[in-house]
RNA sequence: GCGGCUAUAGUUCAGUGGUUAGAACGUCGGCUUGUGGUGCCGAAUGUCGAGGGUUCGACUCCCUCUAGCCGCC
């Protein structure tokens, strides 16, 4: 039996609409899953979440759990669900992109990488088993592979290695994954029908902007064989044409029976144009860290909070949203709220977000079981674009 | 009433007899894509309290006035 069971309910174009259950949740897809790094989505209360948002999946870091409280503290305490109470569905990213993001506290090898933790220096060495061992700890339901994140710009010789090694750690990091499994080291195993209850682990593409060597990373990850490909290395400082791009070239390539991820995207017009390439789930930390910087995504293009223009707007901050904080607050108010950092601008802006790209995603997903997708596509990219 | 101190950006304050007077905070605007964002980048704003004098040149030195603060009768 299989760890998640993933089918496609309607295809339009080659944008899919499917169903992935795994042994917590039914997730409808395409998705996009909330960035919940230290075990919580930041300003969001899990009751939202679950409530009037219904994310059926949010992420969580490796490296962050890690770091504190540490994989040990998870283990004793149950597990990341168990610690969090959130019951539906984790996807753990590897601590592969930390290394790239934290670039300047790191040592390379082909063993693995060694850090200082940015919080008290201490030396750590990460490495796909290690990797592997903190997300059996954690107990998500999709466990990434270690990979290593070359930067978007990075020459093909670069990106070549880079590429290659990534190979190499996926599978290192299957390998280690499965003893994990094996000797039932994973908190996360539940009995449920039809399903192991196992974990199951996604592949990660590599190859920047070159799409030989995209094509390349595709046929080492697929030989090594896992649940569900993701597409990492993009919006990372390459073009946006780039992203574009390598999407169109390789999406359609990919397993047309397992979820294809694109790993850190993105902006609503993002997720509209990756879904029309073939891309099923997503995850970002716009929604979040913008909303707790004021900046807003609305139905009609971006707004900031900040701005001296909204100081006596009572309208709500998209009147085509139904969110609980577009019903009841008005711009003037959070603009205040803001303005005398207040946290409850950043809750009540991230909240407002996260309805939004989650909204975006259900439209989407009717759009396409209509055969209607086109339509919408060109009518949101048009929408967003008029402010 | 007498003596002293102070007066410079919205605010708190630096500053020098010599090009376009600075900082911090605030204000205004921008950035943020597998979360080091309580961050990062940029911009605007001054009759240097008022009037007079000395000087080639005064925000700076001198005089008068005004306002505030402190002390003494």
């Amino acid at each position: 039996m299989k760890p998640i069971e993933w089918k496609v309910t309607a295809q339009d174009g080659e944008a899919r609409t499917g169903i992935l259950r795994t042994r917590r949740s039914i997730i409808e897809t395409p998705v996009f899953m909330p960035v919940g790094t230290q075990g919580t989505v930041k300003g969001v209360r899990f009751e939202w979440l679950e409530n009037e948002l219904d994310a059926r999946i949010i992420l969580g870091n490796t490296y962050h759990l890690w770091i504190r409280p540490g994989a040990e503290i998870i283990r004793e305490l149950g597990g990341l669900h168990k610690f969090s109470t959130w019951n539906r569905s984790l996807l753990t990213d590897s601590g592969g992109f930390q290394v790239f993001s934290l670039s300047d506290l790191r040592k390379l090898t082909e063993e693995g990488v060694e850090f200082r933790s940015h919080v008290d220096g201490t030396k750590m060495f990460l490495s796909p088993e290690v990797s592997m061992e903190i997300q059996a700890a954690l107990g998500s339901e999709i466990v990434m592979v270690f990979d290593e994140c070359a930067p978007g710009n990075a020459d093909i010789e670069v990106t070549r290695k880079s590429l290659e090694m990534t190979a190499r750690w996926a599978l290192r990091s299957k390998n280690r994954f499965d003893e994990l499994q094996n000797q039932k080291l994973d908190t996360g195993f539940l009995e449920i029908e039809n399903l192991s209850g196992r974990q199951a682990l996604f592949g990660i593409l590599q190859g920047a902007g070159h799409l030989e060597l995209r094509k390349e990373s595709l046929e080492k990850t697929v030989e090594i064989g896992f649940d569900g490909y993701a597409i990492g290395g993009l919006s990372v400082g390459e073009e946006k044409s780039v992203m574009y791009e390598v999407l169109e070239f390789i999406a359609p390539q990919m397993p047309k029976d397992a979820p294809r991820y694109l790993m850190g995207v993105g902006t609503p017009e993002d997720l509209v144009e990756a879904v029309y390439r073939g891309v099923d789930m997503f995850d970002c930390v716009l929604p979040t860290r913008n909303g707790r910087t004021g900046a807003a995504f609305t139905s009609h293009g971006k707004l900031n909070i900040r701005n001296a223009k909204f100081a006596k707007d009572s309208e709500p901050l998209d009147f085509d949203c139904a969110c609980s904080v577009c019903l009841r607050y008005s711009r003037a108010y959070l603009r205040h709220l803001y303005q005398t950092g207040e946290m409850l601008a950043a809750i009540l802006i991230s909240h407002h977000n996260l309805a939004f790209f989650l909204d975006t995603m259900r439209k989407v997903r009717d759009s396409i079981k209509l055969g209607k997708f086109g339509e919408f596509r060109r009518d949101f990219l048009n929408e967003m674009s008029n402010n």
